[in-house]
DNA sequence: CACTAAACGAGAACAGTGTTCACGTCAAGG
DNA sequence: CCTTGACGTGAACACTGTTCTCGTTTAGTG
């Protein structure tokens, strides 16, 4: 933890976060696929093979892309709800996540879409991934009575424990289902949006999306 | 349209067909972002310039493997749909769906993970995407009154006025939101999952899926 | 202070990739 | 028959990620 004030580290620290923002610039610009490590260090008028005395692979270069993403999100998602609650503070994180993702779509298809590093996602990204679900979380309704149409299911409430135990221990199974609902509407709603899969079917998809998101936050209880 | 029945060009689709074959089990393999030109063609013991006798890039060769899962999936979804009506017919494409993109992680995200071919879909791809938007919009039940969880939206008729004209002419734009509602849920539920983002979440997944959709379909009308 | 071990940047090298081009060869049609 | 076009081959170019071997510079120790 202890960081020692060498001169050689601090000049790691520092060149190591410079890599990691030209590497975002370079991101944002050719997409995750096209990001060349080499281009990378063109930008930092470094020689490749420097690069590897900081991350040892392209991979763990774009694993802190990602996490760098997530906490970015996560960050946007938190700032959108402090001091507004209920529906309206769901409603307020969904716009400012949507937002953020047309903003910056290439950084939203490297945590959203398909998983590019390889099936084994470090555990330091799931971790960093958790952050817009602990905000979502936050927000659903006091455990009052879920709505009709959110019926009873068997077992449910030993399925969902091991959310429970982490998000929501105090509401009812319905409800803790209907969150991951919520959330899982708000990632794949734009999500699909970003990769183009709305085309041509609205003329006004942001009315679509707030309507949307609206019906799926009266569902965990909102109002 | 008229095929010519020269050898030349029977021998020619004939090749293309065992190209995309082997490029598909290449993609499986692999995934897209590791599908190589070259091993494709070692896979047929041809050079790899000869590949572009068929197709002008590594792009259009995975172009018509998009075209190529979307129709499979569609074509899995009307199989399930076949026969059974309401809630119960939304389950069985929304169940056999799932078991698709589980069965072939690959392809699923192939076709709904972040485009790796350019920002620029091709026609043809969005043609073969909406075989399975079909198969869902034949499901939502006849027009009844939308649930009460699903309030009236100013303007909502003229929004998603483009996507009526297609598929849902005779059902109020409330219910055609819905329904977008759940194709939504069904995608992202699968592509989430298959991604990984559920990870640790529940005990028993497809149970938290299987509810997840009901209430989806419920939403849209359908009992 | 002197010295050793480690960290660092540079550059060359290797294997692999998508793509292009010039070259013979063989089927199709006038 | 014979010309034109499609086809497969092999070499080449410009890239990529990664590894290795060098001097050089810094950190910590006797």
């Amino acid at each position: 933890m202890g960081a020692p004030e060498n001169l050689r580290s601090r000049v790691r620290a520092e060149l190591t976060g410079e890599i990691v923002a030209a590497a975002r610039v370079e991101l944002t610009e050719v997409g995750a696929a096209n990001l060349s490590l080499r281009s990378v260090a063109r930008r930092l008028g470094m020689v490749p093979s420097a690069l590897y005395r900081y991350f040892p692979s392209r991979d763990s270069l774009l694993t802190a892309l990602i996490i760098e993403a997530y906490e970015d999100v996560g960050a946007v998602a938190a700032t959108a709800r402090d001091g507004v609650d209920g529906l309206a503070g769901w409603l307020a994180v969904c716009r400012a996540v949507r937002a953020w993702a047309g903003a910056q779509p290439q950084r939203w298809a490297l945590i959203y879409g398909s998983p590019v590093v390889g099936y084994a996602a470090p555990d330091a990204t799931v971790d960093a991934a958790l952050r817009i679900t602990e905000v979502v979380a936050g927000l659903v309704g006091p455990a009052g009575p879920p709505p009709e149409l959110l019926p009873p299911a068997a077992h449910l409430e030993e399925i969902v424990g091991p959310m429970k135990e982490v998000l929501l221990s105090d509401r009812p199974a319905e409800v803790v289902a209907a969150a991951l609902m919520a959330w899982t509407s708000l990632i794949g709603m734009v999500s699909l949006e970003q990769f183009g899969h709305y085309k041509g079917a609205t003329t006004d998809f942001g009315a679509v999306f707030d309507y949307s998101m609206e019906v799926a936050g009266r569902l965990t209880g909102l109002s």
